[in-house]
DNA sequence: CAAAAGTTGTTAGTATACAAATGGATTTTG
DNA sequence: CAAAATCCATTTGTATACTAACAACTTTTG
């Protein structure tokens, strides 16, 4: 039971989770402008399944309620997705893309694709096969 | 040239290392009560390299001036760093770890490196190192 | 040496994220 | 059926992150 002293916090996971995200949030950023990662999933997403309660959007692409919440009411604002109360509970609030929402997804999809195509660009082919097996696993 | 129309959201590498982040944030967070990841990144920084500015020692663990400001006011409110202005350039802002910093910093880095192998659990040996290989080039 | 260029830390603004608490609505259960 | 449990959306508070702008300071250059 040796306590370990050193750590090394370039190599840890974490740390390197988060400078590949960063790179993935700048390559984003860079070829979807107007949109960021998260709101793009969120219209992705509702553009796949049509319309989703709320919170039902965000356990679809794993956002808490408080987090969805920001998310859906900035994509409101921008006239990608519009509101309207579920009349069969009253709790619930149906989120659905807008008409303009539908063709925004249609004109960025092929940038995300170029996104990840360039996120993965430093991995051969194979490797980024495994890099997603791999990374599917820590999910 | 065809145009992509389909996304299939849960196969992209941004939200798949988003997921696998907020796991990671979980495991973090349960292990190591008071101390954010990001904290802990600067104090382990910090211990292995003494004193360094401010903005240096943002750059050796990849946050910008903004956000590095944040995270050494927080450390230094809970007394694990302290500050001090450089004689050498009037700019610059010493931060170097407390007596207690340090402390806190041996008592915690088994936890992290726990945080790590919990992370990469759902791998086996050789596909943890394949993992952070990969993870390292996308950097 | 003086002007230009770069660095340092700060602030303001925007956007995730998550925890915890709340009020209202629905579902489950005893 | 009524109480308990659950679910939904919201709000508050805290913590990353990044951009952009700023003032003060240092270094480089012409």
């Amino acid at each position: 039971m040796t306590k370990e002293t050193t750590y090394i916090l370039d190599t840890q996971v974490g740390f390197l989770m988060r400078r590949a995200n960063q790179r993935h949030l700048a390559l984003f950023t860079r070829l979807v402008l107007n949109l960021t990662p998260t709101q793009f999933a969120a219209l992705a997403k509702l553009c796949e399944l049509d319309h989703l309660s709320q919170n039902a959007l965000g356990r679809a692409i794993a956002m808490d309620a408080a987090t969805i919440k920001g998310v859906v009411d900035r994509l409101r604002q921008k006239g990608l997705v519009a509101s309207r109360p579920d009349p069969d509970d009253q709790r619930r609030i149906f989120v659905e893309p807008t008409e303009m929402g539908e063709a925004t997804f249609l004109a960025i999809v092929d940038r995300a694709h170029k996104v990840t195509r360039d996120t993965l660009e430093p991995l051969n082919e194979t490797e980024q096969q495994e890099f997603l097996r791999l990374l599917s696993k820590l999910t």
